[in-house]
DNA sequence: CTTGATTGCTATATACAATAGCACTATAGT
DNA sequence: ACTATAGTGCTATTGTATATAGCAATCAAG
């Protein structure tokens, strides 16, 4: 038995927001990706997704700039989720498409929408709802205050 | 000028604590990354360097499991630290080494503490001291109740 | 009609993390 | 003493996310 309980190391960085942050957005981040394993989707590719089930029309350099994801970056996974089948891409401007998301991407929204949701539950259920609403109103003043370096 | 502001899109995702985590987090890692820069050392491996700094003596496989980072990952990482002097490693166990910060590494730790209370400074600075100790606390209390799937 | 900006894209590189497997060492149980 | 189990350091490989550089086509403004 024993249960060895290993000794807890010393964090010198325990007091940093940034590195909290880091750690807590990494285990998220990984708990998300089991999550949405079942649907072949990433994070990040579920996410784009999402963002065209919003904003049909938009074009991807728009999107990309909104998910701070640089267009280069973004192209493959534009292509990964047309091949799938699940959104479409329609000339607009004769150098940028609008994009929407065809039935099944749809679908595949909804259900990315609820796995969030479920998943946002389990790992975020020991705050309570106000702690919560706490939390997202100060990383959302965070985030409003950080000054993006290149801005693409 | 015009200034073209861009319209915004709809964001989906807007009220999930895990969303913005990812956001701010990412922001903030790439602000960390160029801070960092100039001491060749990204925000990964100024983390264990600091973490061997406040834990001599220590195995890598514990400085490892309490950052998260699994044993093969963490292996090239040490190496590295190894050949720029800043690590030592004597062997304590037959099949593990007690690491610790050569002078230069204790050096670089002092400066790399500096560099991150820095860019802690500059980028919540737009949050009240006592937005940051909520934040802070926040996180730990989400960070604690999460369980980590495998544990490695 | 030229200049500059934007768009989609390729190619490439880096950081980080995940899995599988290997050799060696330590330890506990019999 | 022997064996089974587990821990440690490591290699190899893969995948994801992101970064830069550069290109051809298109648009917009002078």
């Amino acid at each position: 038995m024993s249960e060895t309980r290993e000794k807890t190391l010393i964090e010198p960085l325990e007091d940093f927001v940034g590195y909290q942050l880091r750690r807590v957005s990494a285990a998220s981040m990984a708990q998300l990706a089991i999550a949405l394993s079942g649907q072949n989707l990433s994070p990040v590719s579920g996410t784009v997704l999402l963002m065209i089930n919003a904003n049909p029309g938009e074009t991807q350099a728009r999107i990309g700039r909104a998910l701070a994801i640089q267009r280069a970056n973004i192209a493959p996974l534009i292509t990964r989720l047309e091949n799938d089948s699940l959104i479409e891409r329609t000339a607009s401007d004769g150098r940028s498409y609008g994009l929407a998301c065809t039935p099944k991407g749809k679908t595949a929204s909804r259900r990315i929408m609820q796995i969030m949701a479920n998943h946002e539950a389990k790992l975020f259920g020991a705050l309570t709802a106000s702690e919560q609403g706490r939390l997202l109103d100060l990383l959302a003043k965070a985030r409003g205050a950080i000054s993006t370096p290149h801005e693409d």
